[in-house]
DNA sequence: GTGCGTGACCCTC
DNA sequence: CTCAGACTGATTCGG
DNA sequence: CCGAATCAGTCTGAGGAGGGTCACGCAC
């Protein structure tokens, strides 16, 4: 411990301090620290304002929210509907065949009919982000069948709590609500056949998805409206290997938000602080504003046509031109539609919803309203009259099929029209894996040991192949002989790696015309003949041609498209590592497979994890050779297992550390500390270094009181030994590992 | 107009 | 990259 | 045998260190 306390002393944080001499015991963060303390001259008057806020915040947020939003909340929302749920309930015990989307419609009737159209009944708590109701959604859920009402819309929205709270019609696009009972997807939409989807109508699904997070794709766009509504959802521009990038983050926004709106930055950056979310903010200043004339209103092609046109800028003064166009946007803004822009912007969606989630509401989305028909279609449901659970089954079976489809070919833009003209079914034919297309990798599940290992693969036999610690690197060796390759998140990183590239073709056989290489990349120093530190990877350029490193590059034993473009990802691992052994030959300190064993021996094992660690490894990856053993990231996109000294149990030490700072939590952490930045005391100078940052679970996040024996008393800083506990400019909180169970994520 | 430092953004793990 | 929280589906346990 | 409790797996969104790239703005 006393080594690791030191460590921190004489790293880089100790020259930068350095740099400027003593002017306060304790010492400035280093630079990206320096945010929390507003900025470096005012250190003395944040400390105390924060004192303040922290006191007046902690009460109220900490005690209020959590007893009473999630303990009297929820039992209040549970309440509320029990008695409406037997409604809903009965259909599926008296006629499963039944369309289950009559009752809830009758129900709503019958019940509570006088309830006003599309406002949220009193007693159905609106759920925030992050919060959701625990009892009763599951349950109810399976008897109404997930899905019958088709969406709408480029999205539209399904949530069992409506049904039997909300009627009336709406029409206009300002009352337009995707989540009315017995949504009609042609009926209920607030534009017309032909007519261009609203942002707003968008805008209204991401409110109740964020809410509710159930979604619903409709088949009835033309091709490019669904394709950027399906963006929005996604909040991407395009395939990730084409490398589109908005380039706007949260202080390009923050400024657009002040200039559209005509408030001061600071005000909008402190509201930004105490919301936790710049879209809130730039909704709510939104509303104060009149305007001259009402300009017009924005479609969600029009919308996404402007993300394009932002990524798309660079150069001079791009900053300002890109502030222009989102001050644009922003002025024609209705509604919630400024919160889901700026969102968008900010590249945060945070409607709890995400890419499988959409690929699933795509996937129900034409099996149900099988695409191709006329307008207006004849077949609405298509799972009507089946029963909820062979309805169920059915569609996943499909979105099996998509999600397939879609690691395999990451393209939207392919994808979707082929989707709409062929269907589901034909998918696979059209949309295949194709080498110069990434498809999304294996992940790993991370194990606390040898033991954990054995339980989970129980009696398959498996490979344990060194972890090496570099970067994913996807290699493509297309047809033409032109090699691309790709990070871990399809980015084309094709230009790092020129040294790779060179040399692939030499450790090429003649029988491979083309293939999708799965491997790690390393720095590899040629003098000592070993592996280099990651560290050294990261201070490798971006976009150079040259190449500064020594690439060694690690097959990951994982060829997954092989010479006659026959997809082997549906071969299990032991074939596909024989196919790449044939394919392939090794050169030491440029292209060698991964060093592995096949061993069910459990010190076998252990003593090959030392030995990696030892060949400057992180660990080890384990993989099941035959069963389960395929490259199918739909079916389980972490297959594998790592295994790393750092999970160890009983490996790992611990320091003392003490709290020198907080950072204002956004999102789920608003009205919490979203992280602490911690330093250790540096006796001999008598100051403060700075460490590192932590965070917290939520559940412990400051608030709970320490009494005084919790405390060292014989120190002279607010150290706690033995129980971790925090202190945050004088607000005590405790850190309860028994009931985290993870006394690691303090000193992480 | 050029050079360089810096902040913002993005990407790797 | 790690971790926690929400959710789901399968399995086990107890009345 | 049924409902409650438990467990394991998946998905999502919080958060971390460290570094490169680009545009902006200032100084010369």
């Amino acid at each position: 411990a006393d080594e690791l306390v030191k460590k921190p002393v004489k790293s880089p944080l100790k020259a930068q301090n350095g740099a400027h001499e003593l002017e306060s015991p304790v010492k400035k963060p280093p630079k990206r620290s320096r945010q929390i303390l507003d900025s470096d001259e005012e250190e003395e008057a944040p400390v105390r304002e924060k004192q303040e806020t922290v006191k007046e915040k902690q009460p109220a947020a900490v005690k209020e929210k959590q007893p009473a939003a999630v303990k009297e909340k929820q039992p209040a929302a549970v309440k509320e509907k029990q008695p409406a749920t037997p409604a809903p309930a009965t259909p599926s015990t008296s006629a499963t065949s039944e369309t289950p989307a009559t009752t809830p419609a009758e129900s709503v009737s019958s019940g509570t009919a006088s309830t006003p159209k599309s406002v949220s009944p009193p007693g159905v708590a609106k759920r925030k982000t992050g919060q959701c109701f625990k009892t009763g959604s599951r349950a109810l859920w399976n008897k109404i069948g997930t899905h019958f009402c088709l969406g709408p819309a480029a999205v539209g929205y399904l949530c069992f709590q409506y049904f039997c709270c909300i009627v009336g019609a709406t029409s206009g696009q300002t009352d337009y609500d995707p989540s009315r009972p017995n949504y009609h997807p042609i009926d209920h939409a607030c534009w017309k056949h032909g007519q261009k989807v609203p942002y707003l109508a968008v805008a209204r699904t991401f409110e109740r998805i964020e809410e509710d997070s159930v979604i619903n794709l409709s088949v009835f766009l033309p091709v490019d409206d669904l394709l950027c509504c399906v963006y929005l959802c996604l909040n991407q521009l395009g395939p990730a290997y084409l490398g589109m990038e908005l380039g706007v983050g949260e202080t390009v926004l923050m400024k657009a938000v002040a200039q559209a709106t005509g408030r001061q930055l600071d005000k909008i950056k402190a509201e930004a602080q105490e919301k936790g979310d710049l879209g809130l903010v730039a909704e709510s200043s939104r509303s104060n504003q009149r305007m001259m004339f009402q300009p017009a209103s924005l479609t969600a092609l029009s919308v996404f046509k402007k993300l394009k046109e932002i990524a798309a800028m660079s150069g001079n003064s791009a900053m300002n031109k890109k502030i222009d166009i989102i001050k644009g946007l922003f002025v024609a803004c209705r509604f919630s539609e400024a919160r889901y822009i700026v969102r968008s912007l900010a590249g945060k969606l945070r409607i709890g919803l995400a890419e499988l989630s959409v690929l699933s509401a795509l996937s129900q989305a034409v099996c149900l309203t099988p695409p191709g028909q006329d307008f207006p279609p004849a077949v609405i449901d298509a799972g009507k009259g089946m029963s909820a659970d062979s309805k169920r089954a059915w569609i996943e079976e499909k979105t099996l099929v998509l999600k397939q489809t879609y690691c395999e070919m990451p393209n939207y833009d392919v994808l979707i029209p082929v989707l709409l003209k062929e269907g589901i079914d034909e998918l696979p034919k059209h949309c295949k894996l194709t080498p110069g297309v990434p498809l999304r990798p294996m992940l790993a599940h991370p194990t606390k040991g040898v033991g954990e290992v054995m339980k989970k693969f129980d009696e398959a036999a498996f490979t344990c192949e060194y972890k090496y610690d570099g970067e994913r690197a996807q290699i493509h060796i297309l047809e033409s002989g032109e090699v691309r390759v790709f990070s871990r998140n399809q980015e084309d990183n094709t230009t790092k790696y020129p040294d790779i590239i060179s040399r692939i073709p030499k450790v090429k056989k003649e029988s491979v015309v083309s293939c999708v290489l799965d491997s790690e990349a390393v720095a590899w120093d040629r003098e000592k003949k070993q592996i280099q530190p990651f560290q050294v990877l990261t201070t490798r350029k971006r976009k150079v041609r040259i190449p500064e490193i020594c690439w060694q590059c690690i097959a990951r034993n994982a060829l997954v498209v092989c010479v006659s473009e026959q997809s082997l990802v549906k071969q299990p691992l032991s074939r596909r590592r024989a196919l790449l052994h044939e394919s392939f030959s090794e050169v030491e300190g440029e292209f060698v497979f991964a060093k592995s064993i096949d061993s069910d021996n459990t010190d076998a094992i252990a003593e090959f994890l030392e030995q990696s660690v030892k060949d400057s490894c992180e660990g080890l990856m384990v993989k099941t050779l035959e069963k389960d053993a395929t490259y199918e990231i739909a079916k389980r996109s972490h297959n594998w297992l790592k295994l790393k000294k750092d999970y160890l149990d009983g490996v790992g030490d611990t320091v003392d550390l003490c709290v020198i700072g907080a950072y204002l939590g956004k999102g789920k952490r608003t009205g919490t500390y979203g992280g602490f930045l911690l330093a250790c005391y540096d006796e001999e100078n008598e100051e403060f270094q700075s460490v590192c940052k932590v965070t917290l679970p939520l559940c412990h996040s400051p608030g709970c009181c320490v009494t005084s024996e919790h405390m060292d008393k014989g120190s002279k800083f607010p150290v706690i030994r033995h129980i971790p506990v925090m202190a945050v400019f004088g607000i005590w909180c405790l850190y309860d590992t028994e009931k985290s169970g993870n006394s690691n994520s303090l000193f992480t």
